[in-house]
RNA sequence: GCCCCUGUAGUUCAACGGAUAGAACAGGAGUUUUCUAAUCUCCCGAUGCGGGUUCGAUUCCUGCCGGGGGCGCCA
């Protein structure tokens, strides 16, 4: 890459003047008049040689040899040192966007490793509400980015199947036999208070499988929330590789705690804890005082059994913030039974998607279901789509609905809370996902025409003005991917490829762009470009790009 | 009380210790005989407060103020 190749060239022309430097910061000016890359040498290196900043960078940028990929090379400001990507260089990067299509932006900086994403994470015979929809966005795209960068990838869904939860559900629905699982849910977690005991009685009868109506119920239940979960799975372009569950893990956290009793966990009021005093934390309970194992003891299983399924080199559990604190724990714990998993786990937590009203809550009956979302933007999209000719409005509509959830979720750096609001969510003006697949149909059409007309994209004659910002930002794409996958931070690709369509819609509008004139093939190379980057962009968000819309 | 996260235009978000703190929405003024106006162009507008480190701080350290999460039998 020729960040590499510039950093190289640097690091010689400062050793070259006997001076010593670790790393090279090189950096893409925030003003893309400033020139394409940008190194800060000169200014760390000025105080201890006691020279001027800006004669320092001069003598480095002397040092440097001739390249036909650079222009030019200039010192700006206190003492930066700014190097502008020449017209060949830029040629060449347009042929090997068009050449390498679907792989252009990717490397293989994880090869041969093999990674587990988890996420998503409903609870069947609860909602699958808006707050699955964040770990959902997060976890699919940092799985693609993580493929991308070519590691093997496998997806994975842990789900809540066992537990007091179910038996809330399954009271609701024989209080009320009408009421869809999810309803049912809510029904018995409001009157819980009320009806304590008869819940945990129903409980004990899910575990110890004595009671035939409440089997029936417990099977439907799960059967019908599986089911109608893989449909939503199906609107949101999900694929899982492996379905985890919590009533396989249960057996084996409760006698992986028992046979460290002594050893990492402890005693105490009849529960069995670990101490996370000792390490800095808090205290968390893995075995209650019935000997039931908690969530904690359940999750120290699931990594010995996702490792025995698939033996990864890398495992990423994605879950709200609320978990935080609470996996601090069961990491440490983990280290202690099993230190080679906890130093292959990586835990990335999510905000909550906040409604002006406030938190959502599904313990109240208070939710707004993934689904009612996606139909109510769907709606939206539909009204605004009424005058178009598409023949598969509805399925175009429901992929536009899905990019403008998912990119109000990606844009931003994971772990923060999203105020969604619908109306600006839902304008799909600028910044929005709608914004970018408009880009990518008009690009399109662009190049139906030109093929039409026969013009065949090539880079032997630019326009005549000088590098469009078009160029200078194309170019760039591999490092964003490097970087959004370095740091697990989707948020990076939404940022970049909304400042892309923002410059090829300025081209589009500045240029025509088939026309009979002999800068057409490369205005044309130049939209096959773009086409090609915000596609694999889109790819990487897990948001489908329409031919038309 | 202790621990973790967080505070940027009116609003929702960016900024890998660097140049004039970027966008978008809202507000104001324009923009369509042209390949899709869900576009484009211009204007208006911000780093909670006080110290410190640094050639340089929105970014690092520290104190205060505000918001969120967590802290033994839920997940």
């Amino acid at each position: 890459m020729i960040r590499e190749q510039l950093k190289k060239a640097i690091k010689e022309a400062v050793s070259a003047l006997s001076l010593e430097t670790s790393e090279i910061h090189l950096e893409h000016p925030v003003d893309l008049t400033h020139g394409d890359y940008s190194t800060n040498v000169a200014m760390t290196l000025a105080k201890e040689v006691n020279k001027n900043p800006k004669e320092l960078a001069q003598e480095i940028i002397d040092n440097l040899k001739e390249d036909k990929l650079i222009e030019k090379i200039e010192v700006a400001g206190n003492g930066f040192i700014n190097f502008y990507l020449s017209k060949e260089f830029f040629a060449e990067n347009l042929n090997e966007i068009i050449k390498t299509k679907d792989k252009w932006g990717s490397n293989n900086s994880l090869k041969d490793e093999k990674t587990i994403v988890e996420y998503t994470d409903p609870n069947p015979f609860k909602e699958f509400h808006i707050g699955h929809l964040m770990s959902n966005a997060i976890g699919e795209s940092i799985s693609r980015i993580v493929e991308f960068s070519g590691a093997e990838v496998m997806h994975a869904n842990y789900q809540g199947d066992v537990g007091l939860h179910v038996a809330k559900a399954i009271f609701g629905k024989q209080k009320n036999p009408e009421l869809q699982w999810g309803k049912a849910y809510a029904y018995g977690a409001q009157n819980y208070e009320d009806h304590e005991e008869e819940i945990k009685e129903i409980n004990k009868k899910i575990y110890n499988k004595n009671d035939e109506e409440i089997n029936n119920l417990y099977e439907d239940g799960r059967k019908s929330s599986l089911e109608h979960f893989e449909e939503i799975y199906g609107k949101l372009g999900t694929k899982f590789d492996e379905y985890f569950f919590e009533s396989e893990a249960s057996p084996i956290g409760k006698k992986l705690v028992e046979e460290n009793v002594g050893k990492i966990f402890e005693e105490s009021d009849g529960a069995v804890i670990f101490r996370g005093e000792n390490f800095g934390l808090h205290t968390r309970v893995f075995l209650n005082s019935d000997k039931l194992p908690t969530y904690e003891a359940k999750d120290l299983a699931l990594a010995k059994i996702k490792t025995e399924r698939y033996g990864y080199d890398k495992s990423i559990v994605i879950t709200a913030n609320e978990q935080k604190e609470y996996y601090k724990v069961v990491l440490e714990a983990m280290k202690q039974i099993f230190p080679e998993f906890a130093k292959k786990t990586k835990h990335i937590t999510h905000g909550l998607l906040r409604l002006p009203s406030g938190k959502m809550a599904s313990r109240t009956g208070d939710v707004i279901t993934a689904e009612s979302l996606i139909d109510e933007v769907k709606e939206r999209v539909l009204e605004k789509m009424k005058d178009s000719d598409i023949t598969d409005m509805d399925k175009v509509a429901e992929k536009i609905a899905v990019g403008a959830i998912k990119y109000s979720i990606l844009k931003q750096s994971a772990g923060k809370d999203i105020i969604f609001d619908m109306d600006k969510s839902l304008s799909f003006e600028g910044d929005s996902g709608p914004y970018l697949q408009y880009a990518h149909t008009r690009a399109n059409a662009v190049l139906e025409k030109a093929k039409k007309e026969n013009i065949k994209p090539s880079t032997k004659i630019p326009r005549s003005n000088l590098g469009s910002d078009l160029e200078k930002l194309l170019y760039r794409f591999p490092e964003i991917v490097e970087r959004a996958n370095k740091e697990f931070e989707p948020h990076y690709i939404t940022t970049y490829l909304t400042e892309l369509a923002g410059a090829f819609n300025s081209f589009y509008a500045k240029e025509k762009i088939v026309e009979e004139n002999d800068t057409a093939p490369y205005k044309v190379v130049l939209t096959e470009a773009f086409t090609n980057t915000i596609k694999n962009g889109l790819w990487l968000l897990g948001i489908k790009a329409p031919e038309r819309m």
